[in-house]
DNA sequence: CTATATTTGCAACAACATTGCATTTAGCTC
DNA sequence: GAGCTAAATGCAATGTTGTTGCAAATATAG
């Protein structure tokens, strides 16, 4: 059994042709967050409408997540073992490079504190940094 | 000459019926973002075109600044006198309330500490908090 | 191998956004 | 205030992104 069909069991996902390109692709860049529109280029020919449930089903069961990377534009990643999105009210850092497009997550990169007004409660944090990543410089 | 009109020219924007509709609809709740939808609405009937350019100048001379709210939704909000924004390197919070939907801009609101692999330059930080706010507690 | 529920791919559709162009209008100069 | 010019407006056409319904194909369990 590849690797690939091994993450597909493992997160009770059905093991197809689409979804295995669809966990390749995520692959090619780990640590880092696709846009839809990125995975389709890289996927190369497919369904649109496939994909988009396919995206779908796989953030149900818990193999990617969506994230903002502070620009509007959402993004999906692969969930890693330490991943800490399915668990509740955990902070998510991510670096968006604005020369190479691509977004990093960064787990456990910080710390920070806020004021906030009296009564307003927080449920979760979305902390997106923009810059210059090492591999533009 | 009215304060929508004042406001115009002091961000070098032709005076024009249909802008001072649209300058009006942010001062109906001063201090939050509006998603392009809840402009909409607010406007009563209008061209969808224009508003798109409309909103474009706006945010090229510098009265308003697009935003980010978490949730993958981008939107708009007026920049004040205290606006960090179209300065340099500013972090810049803003909550988001799950119940009215409404985005908060917190200015001047904490502090943040982030370490960062080596040689990532960073331009901007994004903060956006999710959660209930007081009015709808 | 068979049964069954899931997945896939197509068509149609809906929401959101952009471009080009002709017309109108704001603001400047005289 | 009249005339000029560049900017803004409104409409048509088009593009992009995402959704829904349905019939055919297929992965997994028994």
């Amino acid at each position: 059994m590849s690797e690939t069909e091994a993450i597909l069991k493992r997160y009770k996902l059905r093991n197809t042709p689409f979804r295995q390109r669809v966990v390749e692709v995520f692959n090619i860049k780990p640590h880092s967050a696709l846009s839809t529109s990125q995975i389709e280029s890289l996927l190369g020919a497919h369904d649109r409408i496939t994909l988009y449930r396919t995206l779908k089903s796989f953030e149900d069961k818990g193999l990617i997540h969506q994230v903002t990377d502070g620009k509007g534009e959402s993004k999906f990643a692969l969930c890693h073992d330490q991943c800490e999105v399915h668990r509740a009210n955990k902070e998510h850092a991510h670096f968006h490079c604005e020369h190479c497009d691509t977004t990093y997550c960064l787990e456990d990169a910080g710390s920070l504190e806020i004021q906030l007004p009296d009564q307003y409660q927080v449920k979760s944090i979305n902390l997106a940094l923009t810059g210059v990543c090492a591999d533009c410089q």
